[in-house]
DNA sequence: GGCTTTCATGTTACCGGTAACATTTTCACG
DNA sequence: CGTGAAAATGTTACCGGTAACATGAAAGCC
């Protein structure tokens, strides 16, 4: 049986609102959908009508809800990618290349700073996929089962970037962190270095290199001192960090560092004690960031390419929006040494 | 008159789709809103239902539709920040104040990179008012008109950061850059810096340290050479920089750097021209980075309290979602001169 | 001129949640 | 054991847009 009809329910808003579309709807004397169509697909509209509607709407100040047009046309026109951390100067170039190039598309990037910890990552994944925003990077690959989990059956495009596994979550775009690290080993010992260290990041990528230089210096019978640094490293803790060295390890002839951040501030310390470098000491640094080449001497160092990573991460999502499916979900972008006076 | 019932419309989205609350109450046997309960203000449910509803959340992979949620409730508990640049160490410490505090109070912040380009601020501020944020925290204070009546309509608490104005659209936390740019100018002089000159980025902070650095020296009527360089500004911009103001002015005595970075740059270049600092050259930095006192010399530099800036913005938003309006409006947080030995 | 197309606009329902109020159940207590 | 208050759950409407289909007006065509 019928209930009895509730009284009308009291606005939910007593005070004055933000216009929306019925407002200006009404003003104009059309419907919403006309409204809507001025904004989106304005060419649908006669020039008169459309010419009105734009003028009312900018008359008021209407901005339109894009949360209700989201909700409403499964799209937000957004895309997030979380970044270990903001102050990261390997991220930038990506991020600056993904922002570009969604632009292009109409698409917004916000950025959410993910902190190197795993545990906070996930309810930021969480709190992320809640948004449905229309595509997500991710920076590193994701460890914990139930985020990966949660990121399939939220049907979203994924690109994984700055890493590689054989299992994506959906799209990746990387390298090679052990290849690196590798890297890094084999060039200090083509150059005759025979008592290496290392000066690492805490983090997990990080990681990754300082082992495989450690394991590539192993199957010689020659271990690697090495010491570790809270991500993300400032130079104070290069110069901390080889003085230490220096204490325990006296007769180190190179040092692999994990940032160039680092790498700067072992300069900085071999220079106060007058260890010349490259002739006594060795430095090699990673991520070749700009200041690396002005530094005494000029720094060598791992580059990656992140602007391409950002190109092609913005690239895959944008294909996916497009309703195609890139013809590779797994791209690997490689690295190169970058030979400067360091080493 | 009633029109005929259309046909039942077909389902939008032919594929699977993501679960919603509506799901997981017909699984559980109970209707929408106790399983919004069970998620928002679970102490309002029977321990029965609510272990019945979480457990069918979790078995589902279930994750709220944050768009509809915040739509209907008004509230998003997202804020957005938008900086001139990711990359810019300075803003760093502020965004990770921010993220810190607005975490406690259950908030998700997310940032957006504007670029130092006022065009542009414009676009995606209408992008990020059409996401109803609960808070917009801006680097730098506004300055086109029709943004500013946005902001204004959109009745979103706004704070903007790093500037001083007195009349901010809502709020602020900020500091003088004329007052900077003076300071630094009576430092030099009262050191006995008599050719003064200036390397600075191109953004309207920076131009602002600048302009009250050269009006304090003009009212001596000693005029002050300067070079601008397009920020972000890396360190080899210092290097050049200087290497363009001697090239011009051989005899200047000190150097008033826009950023630590030029400052670095600055202090190699005079490095390898053997010009000692800061005997034959002063140089003084503004941010204080914290790589300046590992520089050499040690770097002297304007030091703002960036953490503080974040910590007071997140507050006074905070505040605001409370329903309470902060004691002050306007806060200037100051600055301070880090005397070290490059000046 | 009548008929089919195309163009411009309207109607209805729905996206997936939450607010506000209503109703039912449970519990304490005289 | 009845009664009133508190606790638990439900009902209805609505947030502000867009999708899909419908309809009326203008235009093209033989």
């Amino acid at each position: 049986m019928k209930k009895p009809r509730p009284k009308p329910p009291k606005s939910r808003t007593a005070v004055a609102k933000t216009p929306t579309l019925a407002d200006i709807a009404a003003e104009v004397g059309v419907t919403k959908i006309t409204v809507s169509r001025a904004l989106n697909t304005p060419d649908q509209l006669s020039p008169a009508t459309l010419e009105k509607v734009l003028a009312a709407i900018k008359r008021s100040g209407y901005t339109p809800n894009l949360l209700a047009g989201s909700l409403s046309s499964n799209r937000s026109k957004l895309i997030v990618a979380l970044v270990p951390s903001i102050s990261g100067a390997m991220f930038t170039a990506t991020m600056q290349n993904v922002a570009e190039h969604l632009q292009q598309h109409g698409y917004q990037l916000l950025i959410g700073q993910a902190g190197y910890d795993d545990a906070r990552e996930d309810a930021l994944l969480e709190a992320v996929i809640g948004r449905r925003p229309d595509g997500i990077i991710l920076t590193g690959i994701v460890h914990s089962a139930q985020a990966r989990q949660k990121l399939r059956a939220a049907r979203i495009p994924v690109v994984e970037t700055w890493d590689l596994t054989s299992r994506p979550i959906d799209m990746l775009v990387g390298f090679s962190h052990p290849a690196i690290g590798k890297a890094a080993a084999e060039y200090l010992w083509q150059r005759g270095c025979r008592r290496p260290a290392i000066i690492s990041p805490d983090d997990r990528r990080a990681r990754l290199r300082a082992a495989a230089f450690t394991a590539f210096y192993a199957a010689k019978k020659i271990p690697v001192p090495a010491v570790e640094a809270p991500a993300p490293t400032p130079m104070g803790d290069g110069r901390s960090g080889l003085a230490t060295l220096l204490r325990d390890h006296p007769r180190i002839d190179s040092v692999f560092c994990g940032s160039d951040n680092l790498a700067l501030g072992a300069l900085v310390e071999a220079k106060a004690r007058g260890i010349s470098v490259p002739k006594q000491l060795k430095v090699i640094g990673y991520g070749d960031q700009s200041y690396g080449k002005d530094a005494d001497p000029p720094l060598t160092s791992l580059r990656i390419d992140g602007a391409a990573i950002g190109r092609i991460a913005a690239e895959m999502l944008m294909a996916r929006a497009a309703g195609q499916s890139p013809k590779k979900k797994v791209v690997d972008v490689g690295f190169a040494i970058v030979e400067r006076a360091s080493a």
